[in-house]
DNA sequence: GTGAAAGCGCTAACAT
DNA sequence: ATGTTAGCGCTTTCAC
């Protein structure tokens, strides 16, 4: 492994020359300039992060920490991990992936000993337990999602109650009166996801505005259970035309289940969902949707996070406003 | 950050007493290590990696290239992901994510750049382009997956020939004459993707021996194509009473348009795949199936990586056993 | 425009 | 059993 010794003598100059020849850090004549790269390309030489590290530098890592806990949906946050090493790349960082659930230790650790730059934290919590331990690590931190006090935290999410809203908003349009929610797994409402939280409550508050009867179902993680919620929605709510779904993987099975209970839909029953926009453009029934933007989301932290090492001034809060597509699944309701 | 030599101080020691009572490399007396690890509890100090690796200790960071190429079904993957993570934290390591195509050059870089100590590979292909990257780079590494030629690599993974053969050996003893393979999507095959093609040849081959005919058919990554698939196997092997498929999200749609078209699984069509258990035991129609033990492989590959990282010699190549479970979707042919 | 030298925080000989 | 010292490879004052 070559190192900036083997450059400098190969090239004829100090290391130090070498260091900023590459660095651009001071003017270096062009002839050395040159020399140097040439150098630095024939030996194959990358500049040892840890050294450099050693020395004041950024390592140039940043850390994921994607609890995934029971009741996520993995597909997204896969997406999200995917497009944030995507971009974390292009902006020459790696990244490194922390799921453990001993957070809060676990952040310290990183900090510390695998010396990350910057933190993308994903599952955001509206009371997380992490934030205390986030302040007092100082270091840039970009959060993915938004806690109930983001006072001095830099968030990136979707807007989920502006996503929820939106959903009522079409649903009211249409004539619908009775709305129900299918949304995250019960666990995720426990924990007060930020992310579920959000959306139930803007669902709510629309609905309310709208002066529509409406009421919230956590739905279970297992496609196996759609079927049992599908009849006890209708059960419950004889009124029922109009759901919104918020549940990746109950999506199609609770379709399918009101389908399977001689409901039509949207004849009968309007659908909208919340999710990456691919789940719900299927094409055996396109279901109107507010997209998921998993990959803006997980490159827009990203972007956040490296103008944060970078000292720049960020917005505190960024939220991506909804985008609702119609398609096949909601309609007029039809006067019974 | 609190350093060595604050802990030193407070300690009432020399630096390199700290590192030796937090290391253990040498007997320190009881009590000073005492005094020590009092010391940095009390400051929160972890030791800085970069600094360590300066000093030629490892980073205590493990890479994980998993390049997520078109047609590899992506929760398998991230379940390997998660399982990696998690077995690394269990050995006091962390892991970088490399997902990026450029792959021989990421992998030189996350060596150099990032002090990865060891890595592990995904995706990979019978002639896979970065093994003499890899050979070159003089790190441990253990593939997750097993090339053409194995020699001086530590592989680990399903054994997938003997999963095919294993499908095709119940079914063979089912009294099924005429089988079909539902693989990959076919950019997998083009880029000879190891697990693909084992399975295959362990497909063919084991219906070659018990004389059945046989055929093999990639199936696209979208469910939507499942219908028209499901409709030219039977056009084209009208004798056709038992198929394989190795194809997650193929898997459920293949199965209902089979039924669509008016075959019931298993009375007229038997149904083996190669997939995660909790994809094959659905409530529906539980499917027969050879386990892929994402969680294992994952947890495996580390431990190995770990153990070359110690310097222990470990097995060439480690192969799971295929295990199949009879579920409902097979049954003995019925004579036509 | 370039070099020499100090030092980042840690570990590992080399002492005692 | 503990302390002293010399680096690891790099960046960054200083100095010219």
């Amino acid at each position: 492994m070559a190192k900036i010794t083997d450059v400098a003598r190969r090239a004829g100059v100090s290391p130090s020359t070498v260091s900023y020849a590459l660095s651009g850090k001071r003017p270096i004549s062009d002839a050395t300039r040159r020399r140097v790269e040439e150098a630095a390309r024939d030996l194959g030489y990358h500049p040892h992060a840890a050294a450099r590290a050693g020395a004041g530098a950024r390592a140039s890592v940043l850390a994921l920490a994607a609890p995934l806990r029971s009741g996520v949906h993995v597909p997204v946050v896969m997406r999200l991990a995917v497009s944030v090493v995507t971009t974390a790349r292009a902006h020459a960082h790696d990244v490194l992936l922390l799921t453990q659930e001993e957070a809060e230790e676990g952040l310290n650790r990183a900090v510390r000993t695998a010396s990350v730059d910057g933190l993308l934290l994903t599952d955001v919590e509206l009371h997380d337990p992490r934030l205390p331990t986030l302040r007092s690590l100082d270091r840039p931190t970009v959060l993915i999602g938004v806690p109930a006090n983001a006072y001095g935290l830099t968030c990136v999410d979707l807007d989920f109650r502006a996503a929820g809203e939106a959903c009522v908003n079409h649903l009211a349009e249409l004539g619908h009166r009775t709305v129900a929610l299918v949304g995250s797994p019960p666990e995720v409402y426990l924990r007060r996801t930020a992310y579920a939280h959000h959306l139930m409550h803007g669902f709510t508050t629309a609905a309310a505005r709208h002066g529509l009867a409406s009421s919230v179902h956590p739905g279970g993680p297992d496609p196996a259970t759609a079927p049992r919620l599908a009849e006890r929605l209708l059960h419950e709510h004889p009124a029922l035309t109009a759901v919104v779904v918020h549940n990746e993987p109950l999506l199609a099975p609770l379709i399918a289940a009101f389908e399977h209970l001689g409901l039509r839909v949207p004849a009968d029953l309007s659908v909208t969902a919340v999710c990456p926009d691919d789940l719900a453009a299927t094409p055996r029934l396109p279901v109107t949707s507010v997209s998921l933007p998993a990959d803006e989301l997980g490159a827009r932290a990203v972007d956040l996070l490296i103008r944060k090492l970078h000292g720049t001034a960020v917005p505190e809060t960024t939220l991506l406003p909804p985008r609702l597509t119609e398609r096949a699944s909601t309609s007029r309701r039809m006067p019974a």
